[in-house]
DNA sequence: GGGCTATGTTGTCAATGACAAGATTATCCG
DNA sequence: CGGATAATCTTGTCATTGACAACATAGCCC
């Protein structure tokens, strides 16, 4: 018989974890319902991950490499005479448009309290996904991309380092306050306008060359 | 014997969900606690909050007003003769201070799936802090400034609101990457020196009048 | 003073996460 | 080829929790 040992019960459960989390939220998330859905008992799932952290945090990393797949997706689909604003207003709308179809995955990538934050897994997976927007901002300012081999050890570039910090708490803060129903005051007619607009001011911002504090 | 009705049992109860989510966090919040510390028995938070979202939303409110207390705050230390710069720094560092000071309390404000969203106490909370915000953008631009009792229908003024939505998430989104442990390219020594470019380019960029999308 | 309602209490229930101990299968290694 | 060893999964258990119901007490209004 090989119904005792499933075979391949980790993706199973995360499957029937990311169901559960769609349907019933991050309120409504228990391991021994993910148990239930997969077919098993409900302590299977500590063989797998440790504890609810852990597969959280396997749910988070997933969640990760979903957005930084959906980048890469609107990314991709830009015309061919695609400028500079079409590309941030890609990366913005990407963004967005994943936190709003994900939401209970964006909730949990950035918990935290709840996540094993030394998981090896989470951060190279953050990181991969951060590793996009930064090419964003290269581009923008005409220098070349990095890949994941490089190291992003950017501290010896400060501009660079204002830059990626503007352009992705940008995009996150965007995201993560429509998500959570603080832009009230964006009707959903202007909500494109006001992505656009945003996207070309930040695009002229980000090719600005500016000094740098004195003060 | 007066010991049968607490006399203000809600805010013994809100101050001890407080102090036990500064110490345990969401994860280890329960009603419960929250009782025992209060020293009630463990249905009376019934009676005030009907369950654990209506708890939640009592200490989202809280947060919200605490978060406009703190960047009023930052605001009223500005010297006499602080410049628009040194305004947005003003927000953007006591949004930040806030969310790292009461973090559990910041993750809350911004858990709608945990919330009451149509409850009095949290739209006003929320929209009066949104209005130290609005504000400083309008200072910024020339403009005069709201108070709680005007209409916040800014709708018609959609130049207003591309500014408002830029300067909200820049600061949400980098007080909450921040929060969450995803800005670790920002090294402690250059986070002082970024809020201050930030602010200082987030500033010009609101000052700035702009064309309106064509496209 | 008497009723009415807000405020607290005790008791209960199903569900949960974590853990322990045992069963079953895979795999490795001689 | 076969036994040992580890990985995987199960059953059983426990304290804890949120929600609810039934009941107790006290403030308050007429």
């Amino acid at each position: 018989m090989s119904s005792y040992h499933h075979g391949d019960l980790n993706q199973a459960l995360l499957a029937a974890g990311e169901e559960v989390l769609a349907e019933r939220g991050l309120q409504g998330f228990t391991l021994r319902e993910c148990a239930r859905r997969a077919g098993v008992s409900h302590a299977a799932p500590k063989h797998h991950f440790q504890d609810v952290s852990g597969f959280l945090t396997a749910i988070a990393a997933r969640g990760f490499e979903h957005l930084r797949a959906n980048l890469r997706i609107h990314l991709g689909q830009l015309p061919a005479d695609a400028d500079l604003v079409d590309e941030f207003h890609a990366v913005i709308g990407g963004y967005l448009a994943f936190a709003l179809a994900w939401p209970e995955h964006f909730r949990i990538m950035f918990r935290s309290d709840l996540l094993r934050s030394d998981a090896e897994v989470l951060i190279s997976s953050s990181r991969d996904t951060f590793l996009e927007l930064t090419n964003v901002v290269l581009r923008q300012r005409g220098e070349t991309e990095l890949t994941a081999e490089d190291s992003i050890d950017v501290s010896n570039d400060l501009p660079l380092v204002h830059d990626i910090v503007i352009a992705w708490s940008h995009a996150h803060g965007f995201a993560h306050l429509r998500l959570e129903g603080q832009l009230s005051l964006v009707c959903e007619e202007v909500e494109a306008q006001v992505l656009r607009n945003v996207s070309k001011r930040l695009s002229e911002l980000v090719q600005q060359r500016h000094d740098y504090p004195s003060k």
